[in-house]
DNA sequence: ACGTAGCGAATCGTTGAACAATCTGTCTAG
DNA sequence: CTAGACAGATTGTTCAACGATTCGCTACGT
């Protein structure tokens, strides 16, 4: 499945392991146990660590090889911070109520709903993840699109140490849909305010979480 | 020079070409023959196009090679849409004056003021695109440096395209000193103004050589 | 004349093996 | 116990080759 390019279909297969936990913070990745287990070439794996790499799911260091980034809080408040410079602003920005460019949205936030009433909390997330950037293609903005890729890559990142991310992304199933009612009502200064004070509870509860999981 | 690893000097190399004209912009960049002419393996070139793709610098297609991107004014629009986000954000945010801090800026400055009495109007546009990256970092911001990295890198190939850069480059030796005497002094809130409307006329200087090419 | 199908050349994607360069850890010598 | 040499492992880079895909060209049919 997903075909197109193996070192895409590598990297594929190395982001679920990574954002599975499989393969923890700060491990090192060899290139030839992946391609001997993938049963492909070295050179088409150091391919995709560099696809990886590019999304920050993985570091290269000259060398010494590629590593799962090991992610601390100020990583976490750098995310956040470009997070809350974004996507209030692209909420601000949407001059014309563009009801109907609000369609994927409405479908995203149904998905969520859904896995939320099937508790299939990584399910969440992940529609979690297309709602904000789906958010941020409001915009239309080519260059806004891939910053905000790669800040949700990262979180996957965050995510993947966090053992139970249920009480995490529980929330903001409701809130993304409060958030797409008052767009869908043309209040978009109301939305910006109430996304940012959402993101700020976020990276709150995210630097909780992470901090207890420090001292353990 | 610049030793380390040959995929960085062939990108370097090639970025070189980029910026100077030599490969003009929708041009199709081979494999073959950059590695014939700079004497290295295909594979390592592929690395190169990689490392360029990954800043802007080039377009990667599947199955048909990389290009030169062709830039559009929506692309210029796009790229200060982000400054005009991101860069008087930083300045607003700067609380403390740390003064000692601004040495960086300070000193590169002065290159551009050297710069412009030899009326060397390269190394006064690259110094000025050191005097925007350093302000951005002074936000602390790993996220913010690499995506101010890749604006500015795709601003070079922007200016490839342009015969005379002074009438664009000139102005912004002022305004960078001024911008920076006021931060010195404290006043990041009045800088932070003075840098927006700075850049929508960077912006709007820009669009007009560029739209005057587009009709030759 | 025009559009289309098909053929062939060129280029890309990927493989596999090989060698050089570099890092890491161990073991010895002082 | 520290410093340095040595060996093993991993990465960086090269090379040659083969299938896959794209592109331009020719030839054909309408």
């Amino acid at each position: 499945m997903s075909e197109g390019s193996a070192a895409r279909t590598v990297s594929n297969q190395l982001s679920e392991w990574i954002t599975e936990g499989q393969l923890p913070p700060g491990a090192k990745v060899s290139e030839t146990s992946v391609a001997q287990r993938l049963g492909v070439s070295r050179n088409t794996v150091r391919e995709a660590f560099r696809l990886l790499a590019h999304d920050g799911l993985l570091v290269h260091e000259f060398n010494r090889g590629v590593f799962v980034p090991l992610v601390t809080s100020a990583d976490v408040r750098d995310v956040y911070r470009l997070r809350r410079i974004i996507e209030p602003g692209v909420v601000r920005s949407l001059g014309r109520p563009d009801l109907h460019r609000l369609a994927r949205l409405r479908s995203v936030v149904a998905e969520a709903d859904e896995a939320s009433a099937e508790r299939d909390w990584v399910r969440v997330g992940t529609a979690n993840m297309h709602f904000h950037r789906s958010l941020v293609s409001l915009a239309g903005s080519p260059r806004l699109d891939v910053t905000m890729r790669r800040l949700m890559a990262e979180l996957r990142l965050v995510f993947a140490v966090i053992d139970d991310p249920r009480f995490l992304y529980e929330p903001f199933v409701r809130r993304n849909r409060e958030l797409l009612t008052m767009m869908s009502a043309g209040r978009f200064g109301e939305g910006a305010d109430y996304l940012e004070a959402y993101l700020a509870d976020s990276e709150g509860a995210i630097l909780a979480a992470f901090e207890e999981k420090e001292s353990a």
